[in-house]
DNA sequence: GCCAACGTTGGC
DNA sequence: GCCAACGTTGGC
């Protein structure tokens, strides 16, 4: 799950007291995500993108269940959406809790080098969602390199 | 700041 | 429903 970290880094989420709210996705294959593939308890890695360096900072942990995005019907929101119906929201979110910080950034270039992520989605050709699958099997290599804790 | 690769919009 | 134009993302 990536976050732009002047936005809203995983220093934010260690220091929150309560699960946050991942808010502000509008994209649909990101939304279906949210609705169908995430379940609570599921972990993720945290990504901070457009940073320096960019990159897997962290992880996290999906806390309850998928639920409308407030921030969609505040006209003060930057994510305000005024065409989604009250009735029939059309944006969800989950919420997260914080898990750990790893003791260095795992960038693209550092995760291309790792045998077995070949196929993972976030080294994808064009792929630019902010919210995307990790396999067990990818989890497990990545929580096993070296220097993260 | 460039630009590739998508997603979204809207005229028809 | 097609598709061109436009907007966005995000690494580099």
């Amino acid at each position: 799950m990536k976050s732009e970290p002047d936005c809203y880094s995983i220093d934010d989420l260690a220091k929150a007291s309560e699960p946050a709210m991942w808010e502000g996705c509008r994209n649909y294959t990101v939304r279906n995500y949210f609705r169908d593939t995430m379940s609570p308890g599921d972990r993720a890695f945290f990504y901070h993108s457009n940073a320096d360096p960019s990159g897997i900072v962290g992880a996290m942990e999906i806390v309850g269940d998928a639920y409308p995005d407030p921030t969609q019907f505040d006209p003060g929101s930057e994510y305000f959406d005024p065409k989604s119906p009250l009735d029939n929201p059309r944006w969800i979110l989950r919420n997260v809790r914080f898990l750990e910080k790893y003791r260095r950034v795992l960038s693209l270039a550092d995760l291309r080098a790792v045998p077995g992520l070949e196929e993972m989605f976030v080294l994808r050709r064009g792929q630019r969602l902010s919210v995307m699958p990790v396999t067990e099997q990818e989890w497990q290599i990545i929580e096993s390199l070296p220097g993260l804790r």
